[in-house]
DNA sequence: CGCAAATTTGAACGTAGTCAACAAGTGTGG
DNA sequence: CCACACTTGTTGACTACGTTCAAATTTGCG
């Protein structure tokens, strides 16, 4: 039987009953391996499949009629992406990897069943979106009212929470953001060159360190302070969902 | 029988069985007027109820620690509000009315209840939730990546769009924002002022008109190719729902 | 009518963008 | 193994978009 990864995940929230895991786990039967780079989903292109991202990262973007790029969301092992091709005929956002990784790509018919078989599962991922929303909102406050300062410290701060779960942090606390500063600046709405010299500023306050192509965050709370940032995973809440089956 | 406006809202979409119209209307029993500047959640309030917007408009935002408020979104008839008390125990985000209205208040429980015995509504709020965020990812990258002028002609597109959803736009095309420039500024991540000089500039190219409080799109397309504008609920395809019980 | 809120405009300022040049990596093929 | 091309990172000088501050005007409302 193949684990279900992204059941893994979920289950820092809720407790699946032995066939909702079985179920969960027919997504990720089939596997394929992803370098850096590898475009999952194009922008406008008529929907597919979706995805588990097994191992690795990725991101997705939309590009604007002038050539600039929002990138709206990193992606971690557990995640699930491409959810929009269930609705919408073609995808409003490309997806890409960010690393060499491995995704289960499956069906949205097999999705689909899912949901009419487990209707909690349908709930759990109703609650999850809720986080995913807030997540989403915390990120257009920072586009909309904070300083290039602080949405850079906060990508930063959220970088390596995210990593600290996929266990790719080192005991000193330093890790590898896997992103040039172009994606993290189109990630927080500013040019690779502010991206830089906001860096520079951080480590010269003391708040970061760089060497070697790793980060190490100085003073996370301070950094945390600045950036108003707040864990919309951490006080997430699911006893009311209806009793597993 | 009180009939459910939010059904209504999604019967543009969706075929509902009769069984799933009554139990949507069992959350508009109770009903609460409400007008300008009601607030009916406040951030990091204990969560209580969810409310169906019946009559007028609201919004949602969230204030940072500077004291500045970024605007969520804008809220019409027909919208579930304050879902998010769902599974955060304190409220992420103010919900506030910004006109008079009617509201119908329900328990938490209330909605646990509809999603068990009706699975085929939680797949229908699912599919719902993906319009939301594309909508959201939208302002998100109109926020990176577009100017002032950008933001605020996408800001008037799109509420042209939901006010006419509610009868609210005259014959003649003109419609009243029922916001003020300070509103729009921070849903737009702009100062007042700066949202002033832009109106006055859109007013000059003859993209729009003003008069008396109230605006008129002299050419809609222009401000809309401009705002990058794509309505994210116009190709929802829910086909792939389960049959209605 | 009188007050408060909202709008409007101008002038000065500052944050972030643009342009440009160079340095430091990174990978590829000769 | 090194030369070369290419991407990424770094820094400086200049520009510009949007903010800030201030004051005047208009609008809505009790």
């Amino acid at each position: 039987m193949v684990a279900s990864c992204f059941a893994d995940g979920l289950e820092r929230w809720v407790t699946f009953s032995q066939a909702e895991r079985q179920a969960l786990a027919r997504l990720e039967e089939r596997q394929r391996s992803v370098k850096r780079g590898t475009v999952l989903v194009r922008e406008n292109d008529p929907s597919g499949d979706l995805f588990v991202l097994r191992e690795g990262t990725a991101m997705s973007y939309v590009l604007l009629d002038d050539g600039s790029r929002q990138i709206l969301r990193f992606l971690f092992p557990g995640d699930l992406l491409g959810t929009p091709a269930l609705v919408y005929p073609r995808s409003p956002e490309t997806l890409v990897a960010l690393g060499d990784g491995v995704v289960c790509p499956f069906d949205r018919t097999a999705f689909t069943a899912l949901l009419t078989e487990h209707p909690r599962l349908a709930a759990v991922l109703l609650a999850l979106h809720q986080a995913d929303r807030a997540a989403l909102t915390d990120r257009l406050a920072a586009l909309g009212r904070t300083s290039a300062r602080a949405r850079v410290a906060g990508l930063l701060v959220e970088l390596r929470r995210r990593l600290l779960l996929a266990q790719q942090v080192r005991a000193d606390g330093s890790f590898i953001p896997g992103l040039t500063q172009e994606e993290i600046g189109d990630a927080t709405g500013l040019t690779a060159v502010h991206v830089n010299r906001m860096l520079r500023q951080l480590e010269d306050e003391r708040l970061i360190a760089r060497e070697n192509g790793r980060v190490r965050l100085l003073d996370e709370p301070s950094l945390a302070r600045t950036a108003n940032y707040v864990d919309r995973f951490g006080t997430l809440n699911l006893d009311w969902l209806p009793p597993a089956r």
